[in-house]
DNA sequence: AGTGAAATGATAAATATTTATCATTTCATG
DNA sequence: CATGAAATGATAAATATTTATCATTTCACT
């Protein structure tokens, strides 16, 4: 999968090309790359590290929509639209980004078609895994789709055996309340699936968990 | 908003090739246009009527993914990437289909880069609506969740001031059960916000529903 | 080591949703 | 224009989830 992002669909002509007209930017873990109703548009491609999308509620919960690792893309809509910023983009761990502002991107796309096509092919793959994220939620109980969630949030943050985060910002996530998700962790944890800790949540049998989500959540191959 | 799929975003010059290339093909309701698993890769861009896009479960109820109206395309995933469709393509009501095969798209979208930048814009407003859904169902109550959901039906399904869909399918689309579904469409035919009817839904005073979706839903265009 | 804010654990009452069932309405059909 | 399958309406009991609270644990910081 991790090979049909964005500057993975390009030639190694058009690749350099795109890093020329960019900018490229560091950023420190958790600092914010672009945040709600900014409105200078512009394309960004993650360079190393990883970047969370999302948005800071009212209460001050970030709920994710989406982590982006190297090679992928973010700012289009904007870019093609005009339209201000309303997702929060947040460094996660130490991260670089390629920034290309709007009078940059436009001759560089001009000049060749294969930027469109390449961002044609990764908007439509991002499609499909949204279609796949809203069947999940619409079939899954929230006992199951936790574990899937679980599971997927522990591929993404570099396949460790345990993952940081709060019971409260999973809740967020899941869009479900802190005391659900409680239950929910509970019951994983008497079945084995994983174990509780302070910021943390650790899987003592992957292959188990993964079984365990392969049976329940009837993977259907939506994917391929 | 109602305007902007991919036939309306072509110039005048690149929507009469695109039809001169394609085949019109008639459909019943009911009748299968696409089916999940299809290997034969095109282009398809709905003319007259509707399509309901979704996937049946295995108890045999649809679950829609989305409602597509006059100029809105389907199946580019397969086109660009290949792989079996995902998907279900069903008529609803008498419909008429422009069907472009792949060995026919190919020679066109090489010769017009504008038919990939509509595609791309299309397919950046469809993620659009996809990350909104996905917001909606992680923060808004039930209530909220379908009067939005119904006016964005009512979009993608031509902006007319009524659209086709059982309750059920509307249950499912949503992720919820008919008998809950029931209830929030009573309420909100009592705010006079929807009209019942049998096997459609209409919108008495779609200004008003708007009005209502806005104030209540939060709405903000997220982008990324 | 002690302290305090932050996070987790736990519980009960209030809501919301599902499950199961049956009655009523609609409309294509013969 | 009568009929019956399909869709909608309606209800009660069972579950699930939220809301509201408070207790306990953890860990960074004195």
């Amino acid at each position: 999968m991790q090979y049909l992002t964005f500057m993975h669909l390009l030639s190694d002509a058009t690749r350099d090309k795109v890093i020329k007209a960019a900018t490229l930017m560091h950023y420190q873990d958790k600092q914010l790359i672009h945040s709600r109703g900014q409105t200078k548009p512009g394309l960004s491609i993650v360079s190393t590290g990883s970047v969370h999308v999302g948005v800071g509620d009212t209460n001050g919960v970030f709920v994710m929509t989406g982590i982006l690792g190297p090679g992928e893309s973010f700012g289009e809509f904007t870019l093609f639209t005009n339209l201000p910023r309303t997702h929060d983009a947040i460094a996660y761990g130490p991260t670089a980004v390629f920034q290309i502002p709007q009078s940059r991107f436009y001759p560089l796309n001009l000049n060749d078609p294969e930027i469109t096509s390449a961002l044609l092919k990764s908007s439509l793959l991002r499609t499909h895994q949204l279609l796949e994220q809203l069947d999940a939620i619409r079939r899954l109980p929230l006992l199951e789709r936790t574990a899937k969630s679980l599971l997927s949030m522990s591929y993404t943050s570099g396949n460790s055996v345990e993952i940081n985060c709060l019971q409260s910002d999973l809740a967020a996530t899941l869009g479900v309340t802190r005391v659900s998700i409680g239950k929910i962790l509970k019951q994983l944890s008497r079945e084995g699936l994983i174990e509780l800790g302070y910021r943390k949540i650790s899987f003592p049998d992957k292959a188990k968990l993964e079984s365990w989500v392969e049976e329940h959540c009837n993977t259907t191959p939506l994917t391929w």
